[in-house]
RNA sequence: UCCCCGGUAGCUCAGUCGGUAGAGCGGGUGGCUGUUAACCACUUGGUCGGCAGUUCGAGUCUGUCCCGGGGAGCCA
C-alpha cells in the first residue's frame, strides 16, 4: 500500500521544504478565486488539521479539487512549508491530490458545524470522524494503556476472567441469559425450561463482574487485575449506564482495606497523570468545548492527598452541616450522591476515601469488622461525580463467610469453590472494582456515558 | 421501571387564541477574498414521531404507542 505520514508527525516535524505523503478525510475546504483552495484534513492521529495549499495549477484542480467537500477520502503529495497566515505554523503545498472515496453533500450527515451528540449517537458509524470522538477515542486507548502500564509495572498480572458464566448468583444485578435453546420451541421439564439440553447442561449467563474468579487467581498468583467487558440486563436508561461496560477490578493477597485504598489512589493519580501528560492536545479541547474544569480537577487531584474517614464519621459530618439535604441522613442509611459531593466539595474540597459501611447496605463477601456492624468497604469519592471506585478486604474466614452467604438469602452450595479458597490456605486479601466508562467520563467531562464508548448499547439499542 | 420535559426542512430551533409552515446553518448558483465554523446576494428544501379521536378545520386539543433529554431507583 501507499507510504504516508501521520499528521501527528507532520505537525511536530521540523522538517521544512521536506516532502510528505498525508492521506485523511476532508474537514473542510475554502475556495480562493484568486487560483486556489484551502483544503483541512484531519486523519484521526490528532485532533489538529492539517491546512494543504491546492492551487490551480494542479491537473485534477478544475474537475476534481473544486468539487472536493466535506467527508471526501483523499492523497495528498506536496512540500511543507511555513504558514504565512494565522491559525497553523505549516501547511502542505500540494504538487499531486488524488480522491480516494467522495462524499455527496446532500446526503452526507456531517457538517463543518457542531452536531448535538444525541443526533450523532444516531450516526455511530460516521461520528468518530467528529473533533470530539476522535479525542475520545484517542483518549480511550491511552487510558486502556496508561492501565495495563500502571498494574504491570506493579507486577500485576493481567488475568482473563470469563465472560460467560455458568453461576447466576454473581449478586450484582439482572444477568444476559446465554443459550442455544430454540426461543420457539423450549425444552421443559416438570414445567420449567430444561436447561439440562442446552449448551452448557446447565443454565448460563453472560459475567456481572470478574471479581470472584480475579480472587481465586489473587489467592495463587499475588496480584492480579482483569479489565474486561461486563454486562449487565438492567432497564436503566440514565447517563451514567449501559448494558456492556469496561470494568477494571484488581485484587491482590496478603493485602488489607488500608492497602487497598492506597493502591486506588496511586491508580488514580497515575492515570490522570498518564493522559495529562500524553493526550494534551486533547484535553485542551475537553477542557475548552466540553468542561472548563477537566484539567484543572486532575491537575489538582494528582498534588492532592486523599481524606480518608470512617462512614460513622462521615454520617457525624452531614449531620452536624446546616446543608439542607433532599435525603435524610443517619447511621445505616446508604449516601446519597448529595452527600458525597458535600463531602467531597464542601468539607475537605479534595477526593475523599470513605471505609467501614453498615454491613447491611454492602456486598456478602465483604469482610466483617470487629464491631459486627460494619465491613471493611471503601467508596473513593472525587469532586463533580462522587464515587469513582468501589472496594473492600474480602471476608476470608470460612464459617463468617457462610454465614454472610446465607444472610444475603443466598445457597451457600452455589458457592462452593469461593468458599474453598477460604478452606485451603486462606489469606487477608482485597481488591476494587472501576467502571472504565465512568473513568473515561471524569477525564472527557462528557456528561452522558453513551458518548465515551464506541457503540454503547442500552434498553432499546443495540444498533451498529 | 417511575417523575418531568421534548420530537416541526439534511442539522439546530421558532411557530401566539385551533385557520393550511418559518429562521439560521447546510446544499445549489453567482460574486468576493491567504482563507480559518470565511463573507455577500439569490435559491433549494416539510407525511410537523406513529396510530386513533374531538372539530367545519389540528403542528397546536385529547388518548395511546415509539424515540430522545433531565432527574430518581439500580449500580460501575
Amino acid at each position: 500500500m501507499l507510504k504516508r505520514t501521520r499528521i501527528v508527525e507532520i505537525l511536530s516535524s521540523e522538517n521544512l521544504n521536506g516532502r510528505f505523503v498525508v492521506m485523511g478525510w476532508v474537514r473542510t475546504k475554502r475556495d480562493s478565486k484568486g487560483g486556489f483552495s484551502f483544503i483541512e484534513i484531519n486523519d484521526g492521529s490528532c485532533i489538529k488539521n492539517l491546512q494543504v495549499i491546492a492551487a490551480q495549477g494542479l491537473s485534477n484542480y478544475k474537475d476534481q479539487v473544486l468539487k472536493i467537500q466535506t467527508g471526501c477520502s483523499v492523497k495528498v503529495e506536496g512540500i511543507l512549508k511555513p504558514s504565512p497566515a494565522k491559525g497553523q505554523s505549516v501547511e502542505l503545498h500540494a504538487e499531486d491530490i488524488t480522491v480516494f472515496g467522495w462524499a455527496d453533500p446532500d446526503v452526507y450527515p456531517l457538517q463543518k458545524k457542531r452536531h448535538s451528540f444525541e443526533f450523532l449517537r444516531t450516526i455511530a458509524h460516521l461520528r468518530p470522524r467528529t473533533n470530539t470522538f476522535g479525542a475520545v477515542a484517542r483518549l480511550r486507548n491511552a487510558l486502556s494503556c496508561a492501565i495495563h502500564t500502571f498494574f504491570q509495572e506493579r507486577g500485576f498480572l493481567y488475568i482473563h476472567t470469563p465472560i460467560i458464566t455458568g453461576s447466576d448468583c454473581e449478586g450484582a444485578g439482572e444477568m444476559f441469559r446465554v443459550t442455544t435453546l430454540d426461543l420457539g420451541n423450549i425444552p421443559e421439564k416438570e414445567g420449567k425450561t430444561d436447561f439440562s439440553r442446552d449448551f452448557f447442561g446447565t443454565a448460563a449467563n453472560l459475567t456481572v463482574s470478574g471479581q470472584l474468579e480475579a480472587e481465586i487467581y489473587a489467592l495463587a498468583m499475588g496480584d492480579v487485575y482483569t479489565f474486561g467487558p461486563t454486562f449487565r440486563a438492567e432497564n436503566s436508561n440514565t447517563s451514567r449506564h449501559l448494558a456492556e461496560f469496561w470494568m477494571i477490578e484488581p485484587e491482590m493477597a496478603f493485602c488489607d482495606l488500608e492497602g487497598d485504598a492506597a493502591l486506588a489512589r496511586d491508580f488514580l493519580k497515575y492515570v490522570f497523570a498518564y493522559v495529562l501528560e500524553h493526550c494534551p492536545d486533547d484535553m485542551a479541547f475537553f477542557n475548552q468545548f466540553i468542561d472548563s474544569s477537566v484539567i484543572e480537577t486532575m491537575e489538582k487531584l494528582i498534588l492532592q492527598d486523599f481524606e480518608y474517614l470512617t462512614y460513622s464519621e462521615g454520617i457525624r459530618l452531614l449531620s452536624e452541616s446546616k446543608e439542607k439535604f433532599e435525603f435524610p441522613v443517619s447511621w445505616g442509611v446508604d449516601l446519597q450522591s448529595e452527600h458525597e459531593r458535600y463531602l467531597c466539595e464542601k468539607v475537605f474540597n479534595k477526593p475523599i476515601i470513605l471505609v467501614d459501611y453498615p454491613k447491611e447496605i454492602k456486598a456478602f463477601y465483604m469482610k466483617l469488622n470487629d464491631d459486627q456492624k460494619t465491613v471493611r468497604a471503601m467508596d473513593v469519592l472525587v469532586p463533580r461525580i462522587g464515587e469513582i471506585i468501589g472496594g473492600s478486604q474480602r471476608e476470608d474466614d470460612y464459617d463468617l463467610l457462610v454465614q454472610r452467604i446465607k444472610g444475603a438469602n443466598l445457597n451457600p452450595d452455589d458457592y462452593w469453590w469461593y468458599l474453598e479458597l477460604r478452606k485451603f490456605g486462606s489469606t487477608p486479601h482485597a481488591g476494587f472494582g472501576l467502571g472504565f466508562e465512568r473513568l473515561i467520563q471524569f477525564v472527557t467531562g462528557l456528561t452522558n456515558i453513551r458518548d465515551v464508548i464506541p457503540f454503547p448499547r442500552t434498553p432499546g439499542n443495540v444498533s451498529f
